[in-house]
DNA sequence: CTTGACTATATAGTAACTATATACCATAAG
DNA sequence: CTTATGGTATATAGTTACTATATAGTCAAG
C-alpha cells in the first residue's frame, strides 16, 4: 500500500521539486514564508506534497513583483476572498507587464531597423528620396526658449512618451523650420519629435506630407553641423529645388554604439519641392 | 540662438529625464556604466541629451535581465556590430519572457476559476454529473512503488511540466483504478495528473471519456478520505451504477488558500456507467 | 566503524539599489 | 552682506532576496 498524501520530503529533495537551491528553504523558513508542516527531534524539515503548490504560487506572486514581506502578509492570513482578490490584482499585473514587453519587442526591432539602414549609408553623399508619409509624436514649440523652459518641456515630452506607450526606440529628432534654416539658424530647432509607425487611436500626431527630401548626413561634432546644412541648401540651389516648410534631424549613431564624441553622425532631412512646372 | 544639442543637464535633472533616483546615477557612475560628459572644477557631474538614449539602452537590457556588469562590458566597448548582435539576442530573450507572461496569465486564469468554482459548491452533497471529455498529462505508473521511486516520478513530472510548458496552473490530481478501489486502497495512486485545457500538439495526452462522474468532497484529514469513497460507493450502488475505470482525485481548497490541515478539501472523481440496459 | 552524502546553523558576501549624514555650492531675499 | 533654500557632492550604512562558505551534527551502506 503506497499513500503519497502521507510522503514527506526533505529540504534538498523539496528543493528539487520547486526548482531552488536548498538556502533559498532555509531562508523562506526563516522569514516565516513557507515553514515545513514539521521539524523533527533533530531540527530536521519536513515538507508535504501539498506544499508544492503553495510554493508555485509563492513563486508565481514573486515573479510578478511582489515582495516577499508582501506575499508572507498574504500567506500568514489565507483566505479563499483573499486568494481571488491577490489573484485579479495579478492577472491585472501581468497584462500590463505583457503589454509593455510588446512595446518593448517593438523598441528593439526599431533600433535594429536604424541601424541595420546605417550600415549601408555612404555618409558622405546628398542624395535625393521619395519619403512616405509619416506620423510623428511632436514635443511643445521650442523656438527661441530658455534654458528652463526647454528642459522643461523635454521632461513633459518624455513624460508623454512614456505614460501614452508612445516611446517606439527611435531616436528623438528634431524639427527646424525653413525660416530658422534660412537665417541659418540651424540649432533653434522648434519641435522634437518620435517616429510613430503604428500610431495609436486619440493622440494629437503630426504627419509628414510624404515626397521628396534631400538627406544628407553629419559626422562628427554637432557644433559643426551648419557645414552639413550649406551643402544640403547649396544641393538644392544646384538641383533647382525650393526647401519646404521642414528640416529633419536625427542622430543615428550615437553614445550607444560609439563612444568617442567624434562618432556621431546626424541625418539631415531638408524637404524639396521642384521650383519650376 | 537656442541651441539644444550644447546643453547640458544636472544630476538631478538627468535622473528626472531618465526617471531614475538620483543615488542611482551616481552608482552608474561609480560602477563606470554611465559617467556623464564632464565634470566641472567643484566635482558637478554634466549629462547630454544624448545620453538619454544610452540610458534607455542600459535600462532596456537591465529589465530583460541582463546584469549592470554585463552591461557594461558592452557599453565600455560599443560598435554597432555588438549593438546589433545584442539587439538581436535581446529580442529572443523578450519573446522567450512573453510567452513565458502569456503561460502565466493563463495559470492565474485556471486558479481563478477553480476557486470560483469550489465557493458555490455543497462539499456535503454527493451529484451526479456528466463531464465532458477531457485531456490530461499523466506522469509515469506509480502503483506500488517505493517512496524513492514515488520522488524520481514525482520530480520527472514536475520537470515534464516545467520544460514543457504544460504547467496550466490547475491542481496537480491523481488517478487510482477501479481495482485498487475495490480492494479498498484508496490512496495507491496509479498515475498523478494536470488537466490541459488546450492541449498543445506532439505531446503523449491521456483523454478521459466524457460521460457520468459521480462527485464527492472530502473535508479535513487526508487520512479520512476513505469515508468520502465508500459513501460515493455506495451512492453508486444504490444507483444501480458501475463503477468505470478511473477515479480521479483533485485538492481544491489547499494550502493556498486556508492555513490549518483540517480546512483541506478533496474532489473526488467517480467514473459510473448505468448497470442495466 | 568509517565513509560519503546528507542535514543543520551561523555568518559573510553579493547585486542593485536606497537612505542618511555631512559638507560644499549657488541664487535670491531681506 | 548675510542668511535661507535648494541644489550639489561624498561616505557610509541599510535593504532585499538571495548565495556561498564554514563548521558541525546525522544517517545508511559497506
Amino acid at each position: 500500500m503506497n499513500d503519497t498524501s502521507q510522503k514527506y520530503f526533505t529540504t534538498g529533495e523539496f528543493a528539487k521539486l520547486c526548482k531552488v537551491n536548498k538556502q533559498t528553504l532555509f531562508y523562506y523558513d526563516q522569514i516565516g514564508l513557507l515553514t515545513p508542516v514539521f521539524k523533527n527531534e533533530k531540527g530536521y524539515r519536513y515538507y508535504s506534497i501539498r506544499q508544492i503548490e503553495l510554493f508555485t504560487v509563492i513563486d508565481l506572486l514573486k515573479d510578478l513583483g511582489m515582495s516577499l514581506n508582501d506575499i508572507r502578509q498574504y500567506v500568514e492570513n489565507k483566505s479563499p476572498e483573499k486568494f481571488l482578490s491577490i489573484m485579479y490584482q495579478q492577472k491585472e499585473k501581468v497584462a500590463k507587464q505583457r503589454r509593455e514587453l510588446e512595446m518593448k519587442e517593438k523598441m528593439i526591432d526599431a533600433k535594429i531597423e536604424v541601424m541595420i539602414n546605417a550600415a549601408h549609408i555612404d555618409f558622405d553623399q546628398i542624395k535625393l528620396e521619395k519619403l512616405p508619409e509619416q506620423t510623428f509624436y511632436l514635443s511643445k514649440n521650442i523656438e527661441n526658449i530658455s534654458d528652463d523652459e526647454f528642459f522643461e518641456a523635454l521632461v513633459d515630452f518624455i513624460d508623454e512618451l512614456y505614460e501614452s506607450q508612445l516611446d517606439t526606440g527611435y531616436p528623438i529628432g528634431s524639427i527646424t523650420t525653413r525660416e530658422q534654416i534660412q537665417k541659418g539658424d540651424f540649432t533653434n530647432y522648434s519641435y522634437l519629435y518620435m517616429q510613430q509607425p503604428n500610431p495609436k487611436e486619440g493622440y494629437p500626431y503630426f504627419k509628414t506630407e510624404g515626397g521628396y527630401y534631400l538627406i544628407g548626413y553629419h559626422v562628427g561634432s554637432e557644433k559643426a553641423s551648419y557645414h552639413t546644412y550649406e551643402r544640403l541648401l547649396s544641393e538644392a540651389d544646384r538641383l533647382d529645388l525650393l526647401v519646404g516648410d521642414y528640416i529633419l534631424e536625427e542622430f543615428i549613431y550615437d553614445t550607444v554604439v560609439k563612444n568617442s564624441e567624434e562618432q556621431y553622425v546626424i541625418k539631415i532631412m531638408v524637404q524639396v519641392i521642384p521650383k519650376s512646372k
